[in-house]
DNA sequence: TTTTTGTAGATTGTTGACAATTTCCGGGAA
DNA sequence: TTCCCGGAAATTGTCAACAATCTACAAAAA
């Protein structure tokens, strides 16, 4: 079947607008803390205001806006405690794939893992941040992803999504991008070795490194001038 | 501020009708598979089609009902591997929750959490399985509670209202409740003496425990007969 | 000056109507 | 009988209009 026909066929005006809005929410063209007018994002999509209304009800279930009554819906700013209990988390969620990777990995998983690996030691030789940070997202949400365990995979995608809205979390640390890259490997290393508890283990502490540099950062952001951001046409910056 | 006021204010009526859906799900007003009509329950609740399809929007993506484009949505019937895929993240949840009560607890958590255990074993010893089921429910959702994660909770939440719509749960296993006991004592045991690799893996095993108790009740049950279910006027059953 | 009050505009909350699609059911043919 | 094809009824998808509420700004009072 043609994708598009499938697309069509699946997803209601409410499934693309929030798919849509979610893309301008995760892009950063919405910032945290902007509003979102259902009338102007109506015009902007050209549908009318009920799907609108509809799909920011799956925002916000999501985590990914906030809404007030007769006030309207704001994209989530995650506070760095929120953040934080977050990353504890996801700690305990990367710790159960590695040990059930551990447990049963095939050939083909084997080599794919090794795969991104060495994709992301280029990167590092490159000294090509984004595209490494890119490439660890994807190796993340791989290993998640072979664990079979659908429940697992979703709730992990939707903490990231979450994570992301923590906006000063993706910049300034690319001089540890060797040290998380060593990590990626001691890790793929436990899970070949096929001991769950090890597996876990190494899980476990990359994403307790990865907690502990996020809040170093913001430590040291503390210090620093506040950041201007660009207003958008359909999101207005709410006052302070 | 009088608390009706408060809730007038924070609540539209897609969040009411949203709550009401819910409690008729989980009570099992709905049954699983059944079909929710968009324009009965607007009827029943004295509202228009608007807020119940808002409030379809929010159980959907907390994954109580699955919606299909022109033909409705339908409280979610969770299959038996998903089932178990969740009771696998939970269990890595209650690890987490474990070793986090284990590091810092005070004094009036450890009198709660002793004095939960005892009133459970109350229980226990009138044969109260009902009851038990209630405490048991109550006990791990306070655990959770107390470790202050608030994300923590909401997904644990989550996941327990899910495995309720698995609907084979709750019964059969009344002569199980002694040993269930034994382990709430254990997990108390270890989470106070303050080591959180014991009291981690206590919650492990005890959810595993769970998991493994809710599979052996699955198997014996495929030799048994179909249940017939009432047909509730809002509801019709889908065809099989 | 500072605070309060009132009014106009903007935005959200809700509703009912209409269009599109699916489901149900009866009739006819193999 | 069983299967396949209409057409009616039921149901969902979408929209536009109206009501309720909030926001902003200016005028009046302390």
């Amino acid at each position: 079947m043609h994708p598009t026909i499938a697309l069509l066929q699946s997803s209601s005006l409410s499934t693309v607008v929030q798919q849509e809005i979610e893309r301008g929410i995760l892009s950063g063209e919405y910032p945290p803390g902007s509003k979102l007018i259902e009338a102007a994002l109506a015009e902007k999509m050209g549908v009318s205001r009920g799907p609108i209304r509809e799909a920011f009800r799956m925002l916000d279930e999501a985590g990914l806006v906030r809404t007030e009554k007769n006030r309207g819906v704001f994209v989530r700013d995650i506070p760095l405690d929120e953040a934080l209990e977050i990353f504890d988390l996801r700690a305990a969620m990367d710790e159960l794939v590695g040990r059930q990777l551990a447990t049963h990995l095939n050939e083909a998983q084997r080599a794919e893992m090794q795969n991104m690996v060495s994709t992301m030691e280029q990167a590092v030789a490159a000294q090509d941040a984004p595209r490494y940070h890119l490439l660890n997202l994807q190796f993340h949400d791989r290993l998640v992803e072979m664990t079979g365990n659908r429940k697992l995979t979703a709730i992990y995608r939707k903490l990231i999504k979450e994570l992301s809205l923590f906006r000063r979390l993706n910049l300034a640390d690319g001089w540890l991008m060797p040290a998380s890259a060593n990590e990626h490997q001691h890790i793929v290393q436990a899970i070949c070795s096929g001991n769950p508890m090890q597996a876990g283990q190494a899980m476990f502490e990359h994403a307790m490194e990865s907690k502990a540099r996020t809040e170093a950062n913001e430590m040291r952001r503390h210090a620093l001038p506040s950041t201007p951001n660009s207003k958008s046409p359909l999101s207005q910056k709410v006052k302070p």
